[in-house]
RNA sequence: GGGCGCAUAGCUCAGCGGUAGAGCGCUGCCCUUACAAGGCAGAUGUCGGCGGUUCGAACCCGUCUGCGCCCACCA
């Protein structure tokens, strides 16, 4: 179905405007965009790429619905809007997902099958093949499978997308982890790395032990764990000291014990050696300012490493490196003949035991040989305390060293600052919450992943004689042979025999972290490297909608990127949406359990419904999930239906028609003020605001306008009246109707498509001008007088218990002249819809319009 | 410990210097020729506490309390 427009139907129904439309817009491509040939003409949007690794949720409807509103207004105003979709099928969650779906894991060291036929899905198995392990495949074929099944998730997630009316151009979608994604990444990192802003380090970070990949800054929460201070005796002398510590399964990497050097206790100490009990191995004692006297016994270890404080202490008193915990998170052996202790043999004998172990049980086995050698002392205190863990692992993290990537951002810390204040945050308020992180960076941001399915880093190493790589030179691809896998392809001027061989050269084994690929998100649509042309007219962008627990992520790092590619804010307005908290006011959220699939919402409420109740939460607002409110935008919906069909079953006005009776100026009057009100708002971004007022302008217009011009317009009165109610009734109409298509954009077509040839979503956004001259300095008073007037009637009769088809023998009116003047204007409708017989005015000095109702009495006798 | 936000009717929230608002829910009435998955009407509040500024404060300032989020510390 391409040809727009349909009969007026006898009995409206939203029923099936989802299909009817949805199939419509992209027949049409009612959504396109076209180049206009300049920016200015632009108005573009860096949506968020959803992450494909399993299904949307009712959050994910409420933001893009917020976004999808400010697009569809902005194509109305006239721009040529740029909104393209990305999928973010990169990393970590979509090997996860790979994984649990096919059941299946990677095993880099397995050759490549080139015959591979994916496993049945986990879900769609039966009997004992439900229990079968993991089948291990190969690095390539483990890849290949989280294409197949992106590319799957991906189909789904446009169905939704489109039945929720998105007004994306479909035919502009982008992915972080395709061909093009590989491209831009590789090529922004190798500018990066040819501008020195970017290199590589060994230092210890923070590392899962379950993903067995280091993880940035960014990505760790703390969480609340259950542990013990446990007491222990190191000698010095026939004294002992007492550190206090929750984690006594890093004794053995003890290097130093640490006070404040003004705390008294310990001063003598400082400069001299104590011995660790069990192990015999002799520290110093060193003092220094972050040392806190409260805590604990007010001395500590420093280890290698417990936590970032460690790393610091080590780095300032240049300490030795005791490495106990593995990448898997399991004890390393440790050779106690190189270490100064006093009896390496019994060092050895205790640790041995603990070699292979987890932390976990490494702990308990210490714990208990302390016990019995007597330097555990007294019983353990419980604690909780705040642990960090990678977002996505369930395992506390351990720091442990090695070689990574970093790009710089310590450097640029002011100049990121400064780039905050050239982006309107709205709402305004979340500009700290990037000031602050912004302020708080103090380690560069970690780009590399020990991972698999991720962008690799396009460079090689040139290896010695010995067969060792010369990372200090990395070789790299001209940027015209991207994308590249250094694990597949060969470096330039080598050949692919000479692969991991002594003077031949290897491939870098890492992968970039997803962010470091969806930082580039503005580049990525907007054709940085495949569309130049595209490129100047739509970036910057516009807009950046985005949730707000991700600015220290995306948002920062999306800033970065630009600055450094740039030397330009990637958006000039960055709009933070709240959560969608579940009705006990907790963040829904995969994890606890309590996520509101949108497929059934869809269904049940309608599109335009659910996208009613996304509209009621403001930018930067946590939301609580409301199927009521659904009902109430259904309810709207309806209305619009219902009141359209209405208006449009009354004989057309003819030709010359104008608005001329004093009620219907009034209306347009009001009209004007919605227009005015809800065009401001919008451009700032406050749909909610926006809608609001529409609202109650519509809500006007059926109750109280409609009812009172009924009479008039079904032509009981003079022609000229008659006319001015038909006239005015379908340009309120028309005008309301594009209002409300940015929220309702399935029933807003529908209604539209009754009188129009073209699309309501190219048509133009309302002006105060389009109402004719004068309406923008009209008066709307008449409307309220007689809608107060109107409503006062109803309530006598209400209260009265009688119909509202009730006669009315007389209206007296009390107010001042000039409120009854305005009364006077609109009597006569007053007189119709009130079915009233006489009005009666009362001039009063002052005071606020009353109006008395004297019902008729009926023929039976009862008032 | 620092920062940000929030506290208004039973619920969800708007209002942000001039007589307390909306929707839902609740109660009552009405099958009124657009609409019964409707319509009309009604009841409901020391606007978190305490101070201050002001002719006047839900709104501005200070302070306290409670809740949420972010960051830091986490021996």
């Amino acid at each position: 179905m391409t040809r727009y427009g349909s009969p007026l139907p006898e009995k409206p129904s939203l029923d099936g405007l989802e299909a009817k439309w949805s199939s419509f817009w992209s027949e049409a491509e009612v959504y396109r965009f076209d180049r206009p040939g300049s920016r200015d003409a632009v108005f573009s949007i860096d949506t968020p790429p959803p992450t494909v690794s399993g299904s949307l949720h009712v959050g994910h409807v409420f933001s893009y619905t917020h976004t999808d509103i400010v697009a569809r207004f902005q194509r109305m105003r006239g721009k040529h809007v740029f909104y393209p979709m990305g999928w973010d099928d990169n990393g970590l969650p979509t090997e996860r997902r790979v994984q649990n779906y096919y059941g299946v894991r990677c095993d880099p060291s397995l050759p490549y099958d080139a015959d591979f036929t994916p496993p049945t899905p986990v879900s769609e198995r039966t009997g004992k093949d439900k229990k079968a392990p993991a089948v291990s495949i190969s690095r390539q074929n483990f890849v290949e499978l989280c294409e197949r099944l992106t590319t799957e998730d991906e189909l789904v997630f446009e169905e939704l997308w489109r039945k929720l009316g998105l007004s994306v151009d479909w035919s502009t979608t982008y992915t972080t982890i395709g061909k093009e994604a590989q491209r831009v990444s590789q090529a922004a990192f190798l500018r990066l790395l040819a501008h020195g802003e970017v290199y590589q380090a060994e230092a210890p970070t923070m590392w899962d032990v379950s993903f067995q990949t280091a993880v940035a800054n960014a990505e760790v929460v703390d969480k609340e764990v259950a542990g013990a201070y446990h007491r222990i005796a190191f000698q010095h002398g026939a004294e002992d000291v007492c550190i206090e510590t929750t984690r006594p399964e890093l004794l053995p990497a003890c290097v130093a014990l640490v006070a404040h050097p003004d705390d008294e206790r310990y001063q003598p100490l400082f400069g001299q050696e104590v011995v660790s009990p069990l192990f015999g191995v002799r520290v110093p004692v060193v003092a220094h300012e972050a040392a806190d006297p409260e805590k604990g016994s007010g001395i500590a270890m420093i280890c290698t490493f417990g936590d970032m404080t460690d790393v610091m202490w080590w780095r300032e008193f240049r300490l030795p490196s005791r490495t106990v915990v593995g990448r898997n998170g399991r004890l390393l052996p440790v050779d106690f003949a190189a270490l100064p202790t006093e009896d390496a043999a019994r060092a050895q004998g205790v640790y041995d035991q603990l070699v292979g172990k987890t932390v976990h049980t490494a702990r308990e086995l210490l714990v208990e040989e302390l016990r019995r050698d007597g330097s555990l002392i007294g019983e353990l205190r419980p604690t909780t305390r705040a642990v960090k863990f990678f977002e996505k692992g369930d395992k506390p993290l351990e720091i442990v060293s090695s070689r990574q990537w970093f790009i710089k951002t310590v450097d640029h810390r002011e100049a990121l600052l400064a780039r905050g204040d050239e982006i309107a945050w709205h709402p305004p308020h979340m500009q700290s919450r990037y000031s602050d992180w912004v302020k708080g960076v103090n380690i560069d941001w970690l780009v590399s992943r020990q991972r698999f399915f991720g962008v690799p880093f396009p460079v090689w190493y040139a290896l010695d004689e010995a067969g060792e790589p010369d990372r200090g030179e990395p070789i790299v691809p001209e940027e015209s042979t991207l994308p590249v896998d250094p694990s597949s392809d060969c470096p330039p001027g080598y050949t692919e025999d000479q692969r991991n061989k002594p003077n031949g050269f290897m491939g870098e084994p890492d992968v970039m972290d997803t962010w470091a690929t969806s930082s580039l998100s503005p580049q990525l649509a907007c054709g940085w490297l495949s569309d130049p042309e595209l490129f100047a007219q739509v970036y910057p962008m516009d807009l950046r909608p985005q949730a707000h627990d991700i600015i220290r992520t995306w948002l920062f790092t999306t800033v970065v990127r630009s600055h450094l590619e740039a030397g330009t804010t990637p958006w000039r307005h960055a709009a933070l949406s709240g959560w969608i908290l579940d009705p006990d006011r907790k963040k829904m959220s995969k994890s606890q359990g309590n996520v509101v699939t949108p497929g059934h919402l869809l269904d049940e409420y309608g599109a335009d419904a659910v996208r009613y109740w996304a509209a009621s939460g403001r930018p930067g607002t946590d939301t609580a999930f409301d199927p009521q409110q659904m009902k109430i935008g259904r309810r709207l919906a309806m209305k619009l239906l219902n009141a359209s069909r209405f208006v449009l079953s009354l004989p057309a006005p003819g030709p010359d028609a104008a608005t001329t009776d004093p009620l219907d100026r009034a209306l347009l009057a009001k009209l004007a003020q919605t227009v005015e009100g809800a065009t401001a708002a919008l451009e700032g971004f406050d749909y909610t605001s926006a809608l609001d007022g529409i609202e109650r302008f519509f809500w006007f217009f059926c109750d109280n306008y409609l009812e009172l011009v009924k009479e008039r317009a079904y032509g009981k009165g003079d022609v000229a009246g008659a006319e001015s109610a038909r006239v005015t009734l379908r340009r309120a109409l028309d005008v309301v109707t594009r209002l409300l298509a940015p929220v309702l954009p399935y029933t807003a077509e529908e209604t539209w498509s009754w009188t129009h040839d073209a699309t309501v979503h190219r048509a133009a956004w309302p002006t105060v001008a389009e109402l004719g001259p004068g309406a923008g300095e009209g008066r709307p008073e008449p409307a309220d007088v007689a809608a107060a007037a109107i409503a006062a009637v109803r309530k006598a009769k209400s209260t009265a218990k009688v119909s509202m088809r009730a006669e009315v023998a007389r209206l007296v009116v009390r107010a001042p002249d000039a409120v009854l003047a305005d009364v006077r204007l609109v009597s006569e409708d007053l007189m119709a819809a009130g079915k009233v017989a006489e009005v009666e005015y009362r001039a009063e000095a002052d005071g606020e319009l009353a109006v008395e109702v004297e019902l008729a009495e009926r023929p039976d006798g009862e008032a």
